[in-house]
DNA sequence: AAGTGGTCTAGACCACGTA
DNA sequence: ACGTGGTCTAGACCACTTA
């Protein structure tokens, strides 16, 4: 016979339940004990399925007030920003990396204001270029706050990235993350291998430990790049 | 005195092990079992918080291989696209709607690669404008399965939007979603109020109802957009 | 005040992958 | 074959929210 219900066949019983009309937007689904007697399974198991269908968006959970179908769905999903190395390995290409500079500079005002306050007035700013198969991938813009990882000081990064060296050596207790898109400027379009006033997609992000921000990241995307996500 | 240790305080715990180098990357874990004995809580509670810390891409865990911290943390972020109409009034603005174009055509390549095999040769195709405060904040280029939906032909789309009357009418198994930048061709800038050549945040998405898709839709949002994301 | 979701526990068994 | 993570169960208690 089949396998005994797992919280997630019971998930997906309720979701086709919402699919087929079962269950419309706004409509109050049963108690988690009810639904666990009628499946004959723990409450416990229902739980860890709701739980799910509710991180997802589908449905809203109040004690008291039960469980309801969402009117409005929020269509989430997940996006992985891997290591730039392996994110061309994993796409089958060879990896490549050039050091373009590196210096001891006074930030720009977003800079700033994306570190906050936690931030001294010189950080290491270092831009590289990854490249797939020997073609541009990202143009990396990068600030270090040396304050919080003087160690980087004495890297050679010239032959492993930053990108790679903070990821394997600082770890970060939270990041912001943000993505837009910008035209190249002449200097960039000439890095990147692109047309000046090319569209690219534009990653921000700036990783924390704790209270001191680490690093402030602005990667330019090569054009035609899409960014991979998950639902 | 304070609370009993939940999932959240053992996975709060291990992750602070983790950033103050207690365990470093690619060192193994204890053992749920010797962990919870640790803390003095149930298996499971460790379990619970270790299962998190896997989703956020920190450890890895294998059965029988145990659980190690990763050496290339993954940074994963959640994006969440509500509805337009929820995006801007969250925002603070006020809602305003135009309906561009309605018609029923056959749909570029690129929508008939998204949609796969199960698209009839002749779709619904509407554009229309969502503006915050009067101003434009996203050019919406749809097309839509009427084989699936047909109900929405009969729909007035210049009072409500496809997207809101899709979202609540025909729920959605399953989506894919592209994210990428777009130069505003000289018909898109003047309808988005950019430049010609602005560069644009470009939306992909497509929804499916079990194996038969039901939309498409590419939404190009205002220049100077920044896509909401969660860490 | 009472109802509903959220979580913990202790024990058991299963599933998977490594040795 | 065996060790480790993954999950289920039944019961209990807690936390929040609304009636």
């Amino acid at each position: 016979m089949g396998a005994r219900t797992g919280w997630k066949d019971v998930r997906d019983r309720i979701h086709a339940q919402i699919l087929n009309g079962r269950y419309e937007p706004g409509d109050k689904l049963p108690r988690d004990a009810d639904i666990a007697e009628d499946l004959m399974c723990a409450r416990a198991t229902v739980q860890r399925a709701m739980q799910d269908l509710s991180e997802k968006g589908l449905i809203e959970r109040r004690r008291k007030g039960g469980t309801h179908v969402r009117r409005d769905p929020v269509a989430r999903a997940t996006l992985s920003i891997p290591l730039m190395r392996r994110e061309i390995e994993d796409g089958g290409g060879v990896y490549g990396y050039r050091l373009i500079a590196r210096e001891m500079a006074e930030p720009p005002e977003r800079v700033r204001r994306a570190m906050g306050a936690g931030a001294p007035a010189e950080l290491l700013h270092v831009t590289a270029l990854h490249l797939s198969d020997g073609a541009a991938h990202a143009l990396e813009d990068r600030w270090v706050n040396t304050a919080v990882v003087p160690e980087i000081l004495v890297i050679d990064l010239s032959t492993i990235s930053a990108n790679e060296w903070l990821v394997g050596n600082k770890p970060y207790s939270r990041f912001t993350l943000e993505i837009s898109a910008e035209r190249a400027d002449p200097g960039t379009a000439a890095l990147i291998g692109a047309e000046p006033g090319a569209a690219l997609l534009m990653i921000d992000r700036t990783t924390w430990a704790g209270e001191a921000p680490i690093t402030a990241v602005r990667a330019r995307m090569a054009p035609g790049y899409t960014l991979p996500t998950r639902s």
